[in-house]
DNA sequence: CATGAATGAGATTTCATTCAT
DNA sequence: GATGAATGAAATCTCATTCAT
């Protein structure tokens, strides 16, 4: 009877994330959101603390489904190379999954690192955190099996870690896009750290 | 007696630099600008149009020097990876020299990207443009001439600005450094890109 | 216990009004509208899309009410010089019963008058057209029933809407008043319309 | 061999009178004025106390120059309407003569009547004590001598100026102008205030 | 006389946030 | 839970006016 309780609190969310991505976080009013969300302004005041409380309400919710799908990725593979390939192929898939929000967290955070008790900080620094220890142990491993060649460990993880970066960048803000991103990605680190590359393929 | 003439104008535009890159360009006040500057805000006004042409100006000075940096690459070389090599050391190098204006573009752009005629977009546009040109130069030239795989030339077109964007990011937005950077990516991208890498080194 | 529910939108207005009219529209500035209003400056901004937003509504609603008055002058009448008899009246009533708004606009429209989209320029063109067709109408008629001599009448409209205009500006810019204005004007043009208007009176 | 001196100070009076004219007191910047007139901002407070001061000047002088031309209407004439019809024309031609002066003081003046120290309230106070004198003197005498009829001096005169000012207004803020205003002006008023008016024409 | 540069004072406007209901 | 109305605090920008030279 009465029109189906909508989750405003979801509403609001998705309504500030789109704004935010489309305008920047200062570019965004209270109001606007508000209008998008189909509420009026103190409906956010009672579900959030207030505007930055909503940006990091998205930020803390984006990188845990990044984090989360992280975890899922199979731990065991044949290759080590198979890790990293499917590492790259999550970073690609996530952006089509939630571009907004990769959009925002791309835009956004940047400008935010500053703060070091911001969330943009703290998420970039648990992102680094998890993406080194994963890249450190797939290379470590696939180095010490003969698999990789020998290369030098960190610098390699950092490498890894920018083009990533570089990558998830340059789809989630939407520039122009080419076909074959992702093998080009894959045979490109292929070729450079899997010894005997040329034979297989 | 007479003050020492020094230029206000550029103490404004290094005024700005610093504190657009250290709180973002919507978090700087004009107050704050006039204050670091050590002058009056309506000086600001009397300089320059406003806080936007500020910024504009900050943008345009910073890509103008490293075009100029880029134009001033050798274009004879032994190799084609040589000259490869030479802008990935130039896309690190000019973090350390301007490392403020690239924070700024860094940090601030990716938010502005959205207005088609703003500066950033503008910018970027035409460094996607030079990067494509002259990478793509290198790569078919090198494969022509048997220096390299046979790569497809779009996508590792692509690919290579990716992986020097995040480069660039990481280091202009100052996160933690490892050491060997450069050599790191220049090895990792010599092993993909040329043919006989291995036996040579 | 309740603050007694004043309407601040008119508050707004009639404060405006009021100080436009006393120091012109640059002269007066939000604040002096706002403290004069019993607000805050941004209360004004609330319920307006600012100052020119203030002006426009106040005159727009002046104008309107003018026109609302001339519509219901009566269109049937024994002669045709009542309903210029009846125009003289209105101009000279209207002062009376919104004085503010017409000094207003006699005195801020003048200097507004070259924007042509301006709501100064159209209430005036808007005016004019109305007190030409209400004057030509009566002209016309009367001369062609004889009760007028034979003006030319384009020329003629002209010179009562000159005279109409003057004198709601002397009375509008409160300059100091003579008794019997309005008899001597109606005569006036009496004498100087109507055939015989020596023998009636 | 140097640049004929031009006069400055008459520059910058012409680019004043121009731009008050054109875009209001208020909306003029004394910048535009020292580009208009081809020198620098400091240069029009070396010859004149401000902005102000600059307006002053521009409507005692318009001013001026009105009453002077008054001063030499013929004193001795055949008839009494002669006179009236003069002052008539006197008003017509005067808009023709300085056009920016009289837009100027006929946009800007009345928003500028309340202080009464001020030279537009002064100026508009001796106008008008002029006219009156100038207007009462004829009604006067005419009705003395049986030229004109009966009527009321004081209110008289009054609506007398209010036509003027009508018809200055009219003509000074350019609005469409229609063929023969002045002779239809003066017959007008020739068949409301003269004896025999249908007689002799 | 003239100017490039500067400034004090303030104007309009915006916006996140909060009451009172 | 929700809202219409309000506000404190500030931000950008303007401009008449003045120095130092």
């Amino acid at each position: 009877m009465a029109r189906p309780r909508v989750n405003k609190k979801q509403d609001i969310l998705q309504a500030a994330t789109g704004l935010f991505a489309a305008q920047g976080f200062d570019g965004t009013t209270t109001l606007q959101i508000s209008k998008e969300a189909g509420i009026t302004e103190p409906v956010i005041y009672y579900h959030f603390k207030g505007k930055d409380d909503l940006f990091t309400r998205i930020i803390i919710t984006a990188f845990a489904k990044f984090f989360s799908q992280m975890d899922t990725l199979p731990s065991k593979t044949e290759t080590e190379f198979e890790k990293i390939e499917n590492l790259i192929s999550l970073h690609l898939d996530i952006v089509k999954e939630m571009p907004d929000e990769i959009y925002l967290a791309v835009s956004t955070c940047p400008s935010r690192l500053k703060d070091p008790e911001g969330i943009c900080r703290r998420s970039v620094r648990e992102m680094r955190r998890r993406l080194k220890a994963y890249l450190a142990g797939c290379l470590e491993k696939g180095i010490r099996q003969g698999e990789f060649h020998s290369v030098p460990l960190d610098a390699t993880v950092n490498l890894l870690s920018a083009l990533l970066n570089g990558l998830i960048r340059q789809r989630g803000l939407k520039l122009k896009e080419v076909k074959g991103v992702k093998e080009t990605a894959v045979e490109f680190c292929r070729r450079s750290l899997v010894k005997n590359a040329f034979g297989h393929r």
